[in-house]
DNA sequence: ATCCATTATTTCTGTAACAGAATTAGTTAA
DNA sequence: TTAACTAATTCTGTTACAGAAATAATGGAT
């Protein structure tokens, strides 16, 4: 019986979520590494222009990093954790959004360590700058290169001398699509 | 009042783990991802005496994956995406539970394309074959050798004539801890 | 009428609780 | 001695629940 009448309210209320949620059990030492996980996957999602969504389904996965410590011997059963830590993440991604996987061609870049077949990591975000391995559009074509930027000349120079350099003079422009951070070399 | 009499078992019953567990709520979509982590973490996974537990906080790789034409060759900036994928995962990581990375140090494979600081795939379930490429113990360290296995010989052997190769003879033991499947070189 | 604070309503979220499975060691039987 | 059994104890997956968060209708102020 309460005498102050409350005006009922349909339609209120939160909405459901679309994201379903369950329940888990896991071992207190995963607590962070599953809320980081998490916080990944709430991140907001972006979508350049024509670029693929990323996969939902599985690119998550959790890999034990030996450290730096490591290859010095096996550490004893008594030592604590090596303080260093891999993301793969922080390591090869900087700029979620802005990076892409292009297939390396050639050896003219053997010097800096790109081998026919690999991987390249771009970033397209990171400003390009002398001595950077970039990616520049030559002839409506993607090239992997060498920044050279001294004394007022800009140049594209491959690691490897049976390559000629590719010179820009005035009036010329260089476009540099983007920086390439890594390199995976599959053996 | 049991007539029946029964003993009493003062000492019996399940012991307590060290391993603390804990209830956590997660999107339902990383329920496999989550059992996989988990998986992965309590993997018996080999543990060479004295080896590391997975570090609980930082392992987690999240790599997404955006397509551009990858394949063959790069593409014009006005060709189109295409639908194939590219999946770093796959690319990288064949066996999640038994895939750890290691720093490369020295110059001792830079043959192989590996360099000082580079970090190393390692697969340990992938079958340890003439040619590849390994992580090897030995005098209890670890080190990148090119494994070497012909006419009887076994040898290790450095991309790099200024080493001296490794032979073992009868009675010697060559532990291979894993497989190097890919190098990542920061550029 | 418009805007804003209030509130009923609905869903979400983290944690406690619980029942059944698993494990261990003492007890009993063979 | 060995194997089967069972009490004791902990673990594990799931459910339940209370408080937080979110949302739209309400009602008062401007």
């Amino acid at each position: 019986m309460d005498t102050t009448q409350r005006k009922r309210r349909p339609g209120g209320g939160r909405k459901p979520s679309p994201i379903k949620t369950l329940v888990v059990r896991i071992p207190a030492l995963l607590k962070p590494t599953v809320t980081r996980l998490m916080e990944a996957y709430k991140a907001p999602a972006f979508r350049p222009a024509g670029a693929m969504t990323p996969d939902p389904d599985a690119p998550i996965i959790l890999l034990p990093m030996f450290s730096d410590k490591v290859p010095a011997g096996f550490p004893s059963p008594a030592t604590d954790y090596v303080e260093d830590r891999l993301d793969l993440n922080q390591l090869l991604i900087v700029n979620n959004e802005a990076t892409f996987f292009l297939r390396a061609k050639g050896h003219s870049m053997i010097g800096a360590g790109i081998h026919d077949g690999d991987i390249l990591v771009v970033d397209r975000t990171k400003e390009p700058n002398h001595g950077h391995v970039v990616i520049a559009v030559v002839d409506g074509e993607f090239t992997v290169k060498r920044l050279y930027q001294q004394n007022g000349t800009v140049a594209l120079k491959a690691d490897n001398p049976d390559f000629a350099d590719i010179v820009f003079n005035d009036g010329q422009e260089l476009l540099v699509w983007g920086v390439v951070t890594n390199v995976v070399h599959p053996l």
